[in-house]
RNA sequence: GCGGGCGUGGCGGAAUUGGUAGACGCAGCGGACUCAAAAUCCGCCGUCGCAAGACAUGUCGGUUCGAGUCCGACCGCCCGCACCA
């Protein structure tokens, strides 16, 4: 029996709108059943879905529909990151405002998303940038301030001079403005902050039980909260070197067990002592202002060459107060972490080592390793940074490294100078509190009042929200709320007089930070409904980018934190189960060489494989591009494939099996057209088989055979049932995938006989039996397609309604094992033996074997080594 | 620079977590069907070798009866570094 081609183009949306009618994913919060919150990291509004989406949403959309089958209440809600710079540089750049083109952002990707036939419960969307979305953030600011969660503090940011605008870390290049190409520089600002410290132990320790996330996200968290336990050390300024009015800097060491290999002092360009000794000597003014023209992030300071210059200044020793040590400037020491100064140990720090080489400072070995010999052990190139034995460092000479720590820090407890101990031991962390400020307009104001009476004045909750407002220009840079009419002015709560609104808006990622749990109930006037939160919440599974594993997942672990602590939900954790999931990669291609070379979209070119070769050529004119690498998808590169453009020549379905199959999802998946062909295939194939049989299978009873012809086709099934379902339970659906696979060709030939009319009712309630379960495995990847196949087989129900099949334990098991058999861990035979046989019967049965017999020639094994139901190794 | 990760056939990957390396798919080759092509179906497919076998999981060492998996060093690529989201 023939019948036509799939065609998704019909199907898809046919489907589409039946589950749409039926309200298949709408969520009651209501429902009794065990609920499952499964979310993806929801989608900044760029205009245009991209391939890292479609992975992204297909590996949530499995599960989702995976556990509505397993019989669970399923959240799994979609909405807008919509706050961010790249809505002000369109305004800038295309004259559009920010709001709206946003907004139609949002409208044209829903539309691509709805065209994926993803299984969202689209009533509860909403976008950050809805003021009924942000006046609640507003109203968590206020609660949190009440709770002292929130302070202002003077920080540092890029400025641009000629822009006269704040820049973020991404638009300062290689130290200058994008736009300006003005040298950037710092700038101080009065800026708020979460106190995300408060926290800092909690969420170190709260880690160990998020055992459903990566152990390197756990890691990455971890280092970067970065508990270390130090001393923080005084040391006395010499006074004839002291800056007027100071006599001592305070270091923080996590190593004062090396204090004898000190040789010099490093402090951070804006310590105080640095300020005081630039105010009397222009070249530390200098260099100090040179470190202030770096950018403020991170990466370009610590890649940046390692400088610093002497203040003069002289300390003494703290264990010997005869022994003077210079005080250098270093551009590598930040103000923002310990105390702004430290010891520079260079035989037991490689900065260290190297700045002490630049700058001819000694280098006196302090430690060595255990079996070192202490009369000739010396420093070259390399540091010697692991514990050992101490050497050339008087009282603790030959004593370990801990052991120094602990006489070193006792002895400085308990000597003082002026009337404080001359060191204390402290905890310190490296996470800092989270700057929230930011000088834009397209972000969630900021709810406060300035009154120079009163101070800084929250705004009461009653006149919230405070709303943008929509009368803004972007001709001229810098922050167009600042610059607004009459925005800002506005009267006092407290006193009535004039006053000013805050005109600094929120980090984006405060945004994100919550908007899990609006999804438990986006319509309610609070925040949240803390009893609603409390049912779904934490999500138990959260599926995006490793680009996320520490600000966002952190952020918003200090989120629930603060939320709970506010009264707005009682958890403590916001995501049970977190994925990370891989990139999707795709070949760049390149036409010309050097500068005249350009980047050619693969929707320009066609590959042939010539001798055995894979060429490219254009598409118009047969020119012949080069092949380059494999790179992350980017509009730069060209190297993209657009989602709609798949989806209208293959399917949505295609397109989700694809970035299914092949890679593991938290590796990187290169996409291909080969391989996406391969996908499509796979599709035809199983429309095919299955509708093609339909017309004998439509009345049959399923029945799974126990015995017989087709015993087989049960077995396999079931089989594949049991494995698919726990590579679904594990995400690895590049693994079910395969299963997948091998099951529709068992059944092929099955299918092909039932289509023929041949099998007897036994034989095809069986086949059907096992059909039924091929489409119910499918279904959560390639939804409309089994949904087709399933009403082919005169099933009334969506097989989206359908609850999981449940295996037979007896179709599972094996009663026989093949063991390898090995000789000095070379394989050399096989042997097929019962299941439960015994250890004495495996190796009586191994030794009997021709090969063993002929590897043995006679004499006696030394060892037989039987792992039961894996392996036999008899070594000779 | 610091922190984290990854590396297996021509390609994507699998390997029950220390137990038969290469499941499954893609590409390729051979065959069937066809006037022909597409589609489909069947078979072959790590390297060397006629074979027995040997060699093979980025490189070099180590632990073990046994290592893709564990340990050490190195090489290459990727992610994050606090104002991109």
């Amino acid at each position: 029996m023939a019948t036509e081609r799939y065609n998704p183009r019909d199907a898809e949306p046919r489907w589409q709108q039946k589950w749409n009618e039926a309200k298949v994913f709408e969520t009651d919060n209501g429902d009794p059943r065990e609920k499952y919150y499964v979310l993806e990291m929801f989608p900044y509004p760029s205009g245009r879905i991209h391939m890292g989406h479609v992975r992204n949403y297909a590996l949530g959309d499995v599960v989702a529909r995976y556990k509505r089958a397993r019989g669970f209440n399923v959240l799994h809600p979609m909405g807008w990151d919509a706050f961010g710079m790249p809505a002000e540089n369109a305004a800038r750049d295309n004259k559009v405002h920010p709001k709206s083109w946003t907004y139609q952002n949002i409208a044209s990707m829903k539309t691509q998303l709805k065209a994926m036939g993803l299984s969202l419960d689209w009533s509860r969307e909403f976008a950050t940038c809805d003021v009924e979305y942000y006046h609640r953030q507003q109203a968590l600011f206020l609660d949190m301030m009440e709770k002292g969660l929130v302070y202002r503090k003077k920080s540092k940011v890029n400025w641009d001079p000629v822009d006269h605008t704040v820049l973020a870390n991404e638009q300062v290049i290689d130290g200058r403005g994008w736009r300006s190409g003005a040298l950037v520089e710092q700038r101080e600002l009065v800026q708020w902050f979460f106190k995300i410290t408060d926290f800092s132990q909690d969420l170190l320790d709260e880690l160990d039980t998020l055992d459903q996330w990566p152990e390197k996200v756990r890691l990455m968290q971890k280092n970067w909260i970065g508990r270390s336990e130090g001393m923080a050390v005084r040391w006395e300024i010499v006074p004839s070197t002291a800056p007027a009015g100071e006599t001592e800097v305070t270091v923080y060491t996590t190593r004062p067990d090396t204090l004898f290999g000190a040789s010099f002092l490093a402090i951070a360009a804006d310590h105080p002592l640095a300020r005081a000794a630039a105010e009397k000597n222009p070249a530390i003014e200098a260099f100090a202002e040179e470190c202030r023209r770096h950018g403020t992030s991170l990466a370009a300071l610590e890649t940046a060459e390692k400088k610093g210059i002497d203040t003069g200044i002289r300390v003494k020793h703290p264990l010997d107060p005869s022994w003077e040590l210079p005080v250098y400037v270093a551009n590598f020491v930040l103000m923002e972490y310990g105390t702004g100064a430290i010891f520079g140990c260079p035989s037991g720090d490689q900065r260290d080592l190297d700045f002490a080489r630049k700058y001819g400072l000694p280098v006196v070995p302090v430690v060595m390793p255990k079996d070192g010999d202490a009369a000739t052990f010396e420093i070259g190139d390399t540091a010697y940074v692991d514990d050992g034995v101490m050497i050339n460092s008087r009282f603790l000479d030959g004593k370990s490294t801990t052991d120094a720590f602990e006489l070193v820090a006792e002895k400085l407890e308990s000597t003082l100078l002026g009337n404080q101990p001359q060191g204390e031991r402290k905890v310190n962390f490296r996470l800092r509190d989270w700057g929230i400020s930011r000088q834009r307009y397209w972000g969630c104001p900021i709810p406060v009042i300035h009154c120079d009476d009163c101070g800084v004045v929250p705004v009461p909750k009653k006149d919230l929200p405070v709303e943008l407002p929509e009368d803004v220009t972007f001709d001229q840079p810098g922050n167009p709320l600042d610059r607004h009419a009459t925005w800002r002015h506005v009267a006092c709560p407290n006193c009535g007089k004039d006053a000013r609104r805050e005109t600094d808006t929120m980090d984006t990622f405060v945004d994100s930070s919550w908007y899990y749990t609006r999804f438990t109930a986006p319509r309610e006037d609070a925040p949240t409904d803390p009893a609603v939160a409390d049912r779904w919440l934490p999500v138990d599974q959260y599926i995006g980018g490793i680009e996320h594993a520490i600000l966002h997942l952190l952020y918003s672990r200090f989120f629930t934190r603060a939320m709970r602590e506010t009264g707005h939900l009682d958890v403590k954790e916001p995501f049970k189960g977190l994925f990370t999931q891989g990139m999707v990669v795709h070949e760049t291609y390149r036409r010309g060489t050097g500068q005249n070379g350009e980047w050619v979209s693969p929707a320009e070119i066609r590959i042939e494989e010539i001798d055995g070769k894979r060429r490219a050529f254009l598409l118009s004119d047969g020119e012949e591009i080069s092949i380059g690498s494999i790179e992350k998808m980017s509009k730069s590169k060209k190297n993209v494939v657009d989602p709609d453009d798949i989806i209208a020549s293959y399917g949505a379905d295609t397109a989700r099996f694809f970035v299914l199959s092949d890679s593991p999802p938290d590796r990187d998946v290169i996409w291909s057209e080969a391989g996406v062909e391969g996908a499509h295939r796979f599709t035809q194939r199983l429309w095919r088989l299955i509708s093609e049989a339909s017309g004998n299978l439509v009345g049959v009873k399923p029945n799974p055979a126990k015995n017989g012809e087709a015993l087989p086709i049960s077995q396999a099934a079931h089989k594949t049932l049991k494995a698919v379902q726990e590579d679904y339970d594990r995400l690895s659906f590049n693994r079910a995938v395969a299963r997948i696979y091998e099951l529709v060709n068992t059944l092929a030939a099955p299918l092909a006989k039932v289509a023929s009319g041949e099998g007897d009712p036994t034989y095809r309630a069986a086949v059907r039996e096992a059909a039924e379960i091929l489409v119910q495995v499918v279904a959560p990847m390639t939804p409309h397609l089994a949904e087709e196949c399933w009403a082919v087989l005169g099933n009334a129900e969506m097989v989206s309604r359908t609850p999981w099949p449940a295996y037979d334990e007896t179709l599972v098991v094996e009663n026989d094992v093949t063991l390898p058999i090995q000789i000095n861990g070379k394989k050399r035979g096989e042997l097929t033996i019962a299941r439960d046989a015994d250890q004495s019967a495996v190796e009586a049965a191994v030794l009997a074997l021709d090969a063993v017999k002929a590897a043995l020639d006679g004499r006696a094994p030394k060892k037989i080594i039987v792992v039961p139901q894996r392996i036999v190794n008899i070594v000779v």
